[in-house]
DNA sequence: CCTCCACCGGAAAGCCGGGTCA
DNA sequence: TGACCCGGCTTTCCGGTGGAGG
């Protein structure tokens, strides 16, 4: 199948740009044949219509979960034929009992399509079409983002007692470990019946990772393959996350395209580099509620004129104060005729962009009197302010 | 040593837009 | 259609905290 690519550009680094996007599912995923394995192994038993045991999957992204399920669903379906199924979900987007129930339905009877049905109906049609024998497997995606998980495992696992034949299980994927600590009890041990962990791609890893895409994607001689291997050390070094090499290498790409080059080099790697970390902290700060937004823009203000507080000996990196900002903050929203809200909800808007790793925070110590927060920005001022400002237009 | 300062962050009540049910 | 409910945000209330000041 001819890509459109070749069609709408002449590019001379490119022979296929899908192959370096995310979603490209590649023929064989290296470094994970130990993980697939037990992924069939555990799904197997659907296949002798057994109730496979429900699975947790953990790992950071990029560590190529998503990949391999999709790829071991892939080969069960073909396997059962329609016997059993597997279902997958995107909890990012349905993200509460109703709407997974909903979206297993439509994706396992025909003509399942209308809007209105109760929970209990839909509960009903799916355990109709499980009873008689088959095995359903749902398959939870950021598992962690459903509101309410408790009661979807709860759901499920219920079925399961009244149900004589067939059998409903989950296979939950998550990138929080912590996430299971506030779920009930019997919830956790029935998730957790079977557990695995993709651990991050070391450097080597990475490279060879880059090398196949870079094979399929790129023109011969396209690439040095010590830009790949650039590619994959500094990925390899920030996080194992393989997305995120990709990002890079596709990055780095079009700048050598851009700049009319027939070849990629450690230079291009380097610029792309950058530039993929703006483009991953633009993508936060989109993401975020306008009062975070305008916080985050306060303290970017703040940091290019100062702290006016901070006449205190000069703690080398200058800090600025919770207080100020929470002012600049408030000031900020008078100009836009927007109410500012309270401290307290401030106080928590701080704490998500910390969490984000928008901004960073220490506890006030000795010299200053009371008990506050002193921030730091994470990332150079200027760009945040560029960034945040276009944001805010919308 | 006691009190004040300048904030922190949990708990719970309040508000609001959207969906649900009789 | 109106009463009701739910989840997401806020605000209110309030008990801490550790250094500065007296």
């Amino acid at each position: 199948m001819p890509s459109f690519d070749e069609f709408i550009t002449e590019s001379r680094i490119f022979k296929d740009r899908d192959v370096l996007s995310p979603h490209y599912i590649p023929d064989n995923l290296h470094f994970r044949d130990h993980q697939i394995r037990e992924l069939m192994s555990s799904l197997a038993p659907a296949l002798m219509g057994k109730k496979p045991r429900n699975l947790f999957i953990y790992g950071k992204t990029g560590t190529g979960k998503t990949c391999s399920v999709k790829q071991v669903t892939q080969k069960f379906e073909e396997k059962s034929a329609g016997s059993s199924r597997t279902v997958y979900i995107n909890c990012r987007i349905h993200n509460k009992p109703y709407r997974v129930m909903l979206k297993v339905a439509k994706a396992v009877m025909e003509g399942f399509d209308k809007q209105g049905y109760g929970l209990p109906h839909i509960y009903e049609r799916i355990l109709e079409w499980v009873g008689n024998g088959k095995q359903l497997i749902i398959i939870l995606d950021e598992i962690d983002m459903v509101k309410n998980l408790d009661e979807l495992l709860y759901l499920i696992t219920r079925a399961n007692d009244e149900l004589e034949a067939g059998g409903l299980s989950v296979i939950g994927i998550s990138n929080r470990l912590l996430f299971k600590e506030d779920l009930d009890p019997r919830s956790k041990s029935s998730l957790y019946e079977r557990e695995m962990v993709f651990p991050p791609y070391t450097a080597n890893q990475l490279q060879t990772i880059l090398k196949q895409r870079a094979e399929l994607g790129f023109r011969p001689n396209a690439f040095t393959s010590g830009a790949i291997n650039l590619a994959g050390a500094v990925a390899a070094q920030e996080s194992g996350d393989a997305r995120y090499a990709l990002k890079i290498l596709s990055r780095a790409a079009e700048i050598a395209e851009e700049s009319e080059k027939d070849k990629l080099t450690d230079e291009d790697v380097k610029s792309a580099r950058e530039l993929v970390e703006l483009d991953i902290v633009k993508e936060a700060i989109e993401k975020l509620p306008e009062n975070h937004q305008m916080v985050l823009y306060a303290v970017a203000r703040l940091s290019l004129s100062g702290s006016k507080y901070a006449r205190l000996d000069e703690t080398k990196d200058s800090y600025l104060f919770s207080g100020e900002v929470y002012e600049e903050y408030s000031e900020l929203c008078k100009r836009l005729k927007k109410s500012s809200k309270t401290a307290r909800s401030y106080r928590s808007y701080l704490n998500d962009l910390e969490m984000l790793g928008l901004l960073t925070s220490v506890e006030s110590g000795k010299g200053i009197r009371g008990h506050t927060k002193l921030i730091k920005l994470g990332h150079p001022p200027q760009e945040l302010i560029k960034i945040v400002s276009k944001s805010l237009e919308a």
